[in-house]
DNA sequence: ATTCTCACCTGTTAGC
DNA sequence: TGCTAACAGGTGAGAA
């Protein structure tokens, strides 16, 4: 579900509800979770400082100094709310707080989230990130982009490239730029990669302002869903009518997921 | 080595 | 209306 913008959006919230609050119990840590963490328990009594977003990564750092990687994957979400609101069938953390009437829920409903403690192991999965897509820099972008051969927006997936673009912002942003989807990643010129990383930039900041899109359920902390789908210039319009040439979007399958593109804006 | 497919889950929607 | 299949914002293991 949450591609950048969305995780930045959930970030900031936890940054602004959470931040500062002591863990009084832990409660409902589903069988997956403790899976992967068996001993996720243990951030009882500690304190939560801080929250970072690295791609679509969440870290956060407790005053113990540990820290936890987490991951929303398709549908995570954390939600701040009332102590005595009750835990759902979909939360799988159910966090409260000392001196505090708030308390955090983790809900999923597909179980792809990942919470645990960031360790040597997993830490190669942040090293291993590209640059951010807030701040790529035309260059760099080229430079990944030009010795392979594979359609481009394989690549613009592909968080090891570039970090924090996921399907959505992956189609708009070749929309913007006037690339088409398949096109081979070695046959953008530099050019074309200069108003590609532009256009990821100005997208990411614009998305991050309307709090990220709700498409079907992303929604942040506070439950407010995200305001950037009417934003949208391809993603699921296909069968619409483009905003620039009047013409048809278009929807293919490339890699399994579904593609949203003009077929005379973007040039193949 | 690189690149592709599929599995991981659950719910919703499109199509017959 | 009811059933079935396809699809959904992500990623990583294993196959090719």
């Amino acid at each position: 579900m949450p591609e950048l913008p969305e995780v930045e959006t959930v970030v900031r919230g936890l940054n602004k509800q959470v931040a500062g609050l002591t863990i009084s119990r832990v409660n409902r840590i589903s069988r997956h979770l403790l899976k992967r963490e068996p001993s996720l328990r243990r951030i009882e009594k500690d304190t939560f400082e801080s929250f970072t977003r690295r791609g679509k990564y969440i870290i956060a750092k407790l005053k113990s100094g540990r820290r936890l990687l987490m991951h929303l994957r398709m549908s995570g979400q954390f939600h701040v709310v009332d102590d005595q609101v009750r835990s759902g069938k979909h939360d799988h953390l159910d966090i409260g707080f000392a001196d505090s009437a708030k308390k955090l829920l983790f809900r999923d409903m597909r179980k792809f989230g990942i919470i645990e403690f960031l360790d040597k192991e997993n830490e190669q999965s942040l090293n291993l990130l590209g640059p951010e897509a807030t701040t790529i820099a035309a260059p760099v972008l080229f430079k990944r982009l030009h010795k392979s051969d594979r359609p481009i927006k394989s690549l613009l997936l592909d968080q090891h490239v570039i970090a924090g673009l996921g399907n959505i912002y992956v189609d708009e942003s070749l929309f913007r730029s006037g690339i088409h989807p398949l096109r081979p990643a070695s046959r953008v010129s530099l050019e074309e990669t200069r108003r590609l990383a532009q256009a990821i930039r100005y997208i990411m900041k614009q998305a991050i302002r309307n709090m990220g899109t709700t498409v079907i359920n992303f929604s942040g902390v506070d439950g407010d869903s995200g305001k950037h789908a009417r934003h949208l210039k391809v993603y699921r319009r296909s069968g619409e009518r483009c905003h620039k040439c009047k013409d048809v979007i278009v929807r293919i399958k490339l890699g399994g997921r579904g593609t949203h593109f003009c077929p005379t804006c973007q040039k193949r």
